[in-house]
DNA sequence: TTAGGGTTAG
């Protein structure tokens, strides 16, 4: 087979595969290696049941189809099976074909340890592993990384204290958790001790901890993290770099962020990407848009995400005819197809700036089925600016998931904000007949190590009293700026209503 | 063929 030039073989095979993009591709060439007669070298219908898995459900079917009609088939062949349906979630499969095959290696056992443990089945994994004829490093760190997910840091410390062997792979996983956790005193001290214990900083150490940092917004932490780059004078990666200015804009030290995005030697898109996103999520429009400009000076070409950005960076400023200009832009200009993203992006530009009628527009013209995040940011910006009339059109366009607990409560939202209290325990009474239940958000704040937790309804921090008085204080304030006739108006904050 | 990895609207 000729593909670009080079004469395919066994060796080039698994190659090609791998640089398939879609199901197709690997279909072709599945359909060419049958004609040329390579699937008897075990490597290539290996390397085509590892890649048909990448492409979900009709994948994995092509690949259990081949599987089942491979003459012979060795270890790799049945892990690759294994793995592929545990990727897409089938377990049961996979457990079967488990059970089912005769000498199994210690990757069989750590697959389907994985599979567990992504499920977040935990009683399984444990059981599993407990039965593991021999365990790895692998096997101890899968366990370790599902307690972790799972949240159960107590039960991961444990396992974690008792592996024989520790790689920073293990290190980073226990770390993160702790990080993603809240425990900032325990990621600290156990940072620290991983350092005392000769492990080098690697980029997947570095990114893990930095990324969950971001996520929960760690600063504590992605400052020492920063303090030992610059301390052993670690050589930052691109990704590396973008990974650190992301943390710095996710905890609110712009500045830092700005500071090591500036001092980069090398920037790729995500470099710019990251830096604009952070000074749209923080309000800083004006900002995100220099840093936009500044990149295509700079000869770099934005992407969909850059987009999403840009668009999110003029929804939070009110620049809502730039952000129109830059929807535009993006297909015109940059060949960039607009995403049912980017389309959020819109209705909830447009629905912020009080263009209801357009944002609705939108939404039932645009080239989408939309989806429950459409739905629900039009919902939004009804509520925000109080128009019922509309929220009822919408309404009628309510073909979103009833399951979403999410939506239930952004109606109900809608309906308390325009004063309709029927409207809202018909809602209530709606979520509790078919057994919704809306998760509470929560949101939290790092101070001096320790990160304290708010959600809706909870009143057991210790400073409930003096914390709330200063919110309200806060949201009068910024209420007589905003609208100083309306100043002795109630506020709302949260469920609250003070 | 098995464990940790950056950006994505509300």
């Amino acid at each position: 087979m000729q593909w670009n030039g080079i004469l395919a073989n066994t060796l080039t095979y698994p190659f090609l595969l791998k640089a398939c993009s879609c199901l197709q591709m690997v279909e072709m060439i599945h359909t060419q290696i049958e004609k040329n007669g390579f699937l008897g070298d075990i490597f290539v219908p290996n390397a085509l049941i590892d890649n048909y898995s990448r492409f979900g459900g009709l994948g994995i079917k092509a690949a259990l189809r081949l599987f089942t009609v491979m003459e012979h088939r060795d270890v790799v062949s049945w892990n690759s099976m294994i793995g592929g349906l545990t990727k897409v979630g089938e377990l049961r499969e996979a457990r079967k074909l488990f059970d089912e095959m005769p000498e199994k290696s210690i990757i069989t056992w750590n697959t389907v340890l994985n599979g567990y443990v992504k499920a977040g089945e935990m009683e399984e994994a444990f059981q599993l592993f407990e039965s593991m004829p021999q365990r790895n490093i692998v096997s101890w760190s899968t366990l370790v990384m599902g307690y972790s997910k799972a949240g159960d840091m107590d039960m991961a410390r444990v396992l974690f204290d008792e592996m024989p062997v520790k790689t920073s792979v293990p290190w980073t996983i226990i770390i993160s958790g702790y990080v993603e956790k809240g425990f900032t005193k325990e990621a600290i001290e156990l940072y620290d001790r991983m350092e005392r214990n000769g492990f080098k900083l690697d980029d997947g150490t570095v990114i893990s901890i930095l990324a969950a940092c971001a996520e929960s917004g760690s600063l504590a932490v992605g400052l020492k993290v920063h303090d030992s780059i610059e301390r052993l004078k670690f050589r930052c990666s691109v990704a590396v770099c973008n990974t650190l200015v992301n943390m710095y804009a996710k905890c609110g030290s712009l500045d830092k962020a700005w500071s090591v995005f500036n001092g980069m030697s090398k920037r790729d898109v995500v470099s710019w990407n990251v830096m604009l996103q952070g000074f749209a999520m923080h309000g800083h429009g004006r900002e995100a848009l220099c840093v936009f400009e500044r990149m295509k000076k700079e000869g770099f070409k934005p992407d969909r995400v850059t987009f999403i950005g840009v668009l999110c960076a003029c929804s939070h400023a009110g620049f809502i005819d730039e952000g129109i200009q830059c929807f535009y832009a993006m297909e015109k200009d940059y060949g960039i197809v607009p995403e049912i993203e980017h389309y959020g992006c819109m209705i909830d530009l447009l629905g912020r700036g009080e263009r209801l009628k357009e944002a609705f527009m939108l939404v039932n013209t645009m080239p989408f089925v939309p989806n429950a995040v459409i739905w629900g940011t039009l919902l939004g910006a009804c509520r925000l600016h109080g128009a019922t009339e509309l929220a009822e059109k919408v309404l009628d366009h309510f073909k979103l998931d009833r399951m979403d607990p999410g939506n239930y409560s952004m109606l109900a939202n809608i309906f308390a904000a325009a004063g309709d209290w029927d409207g809202v325990a018909t809602v209530r009474l709606q979520m509790k007949s078919v057994g919704v239940q809306k998760p509470s958000g929560a949101s939290s704040i790092e101070i001096d190590n320790e990160v304290h937790e708010f959600t809706v309804f909870d009143r057991s921090h210790p400073n409930f009293d003096s914390i709330y008085g200063m919110v309200h204080r806060l949201a009068q304030d910024l209420k007589r700026v905003a609208h100083p006739k309306d100043a002795t108006l109630p506020v709302e904050v949260g469920e609250l209503v003070i």
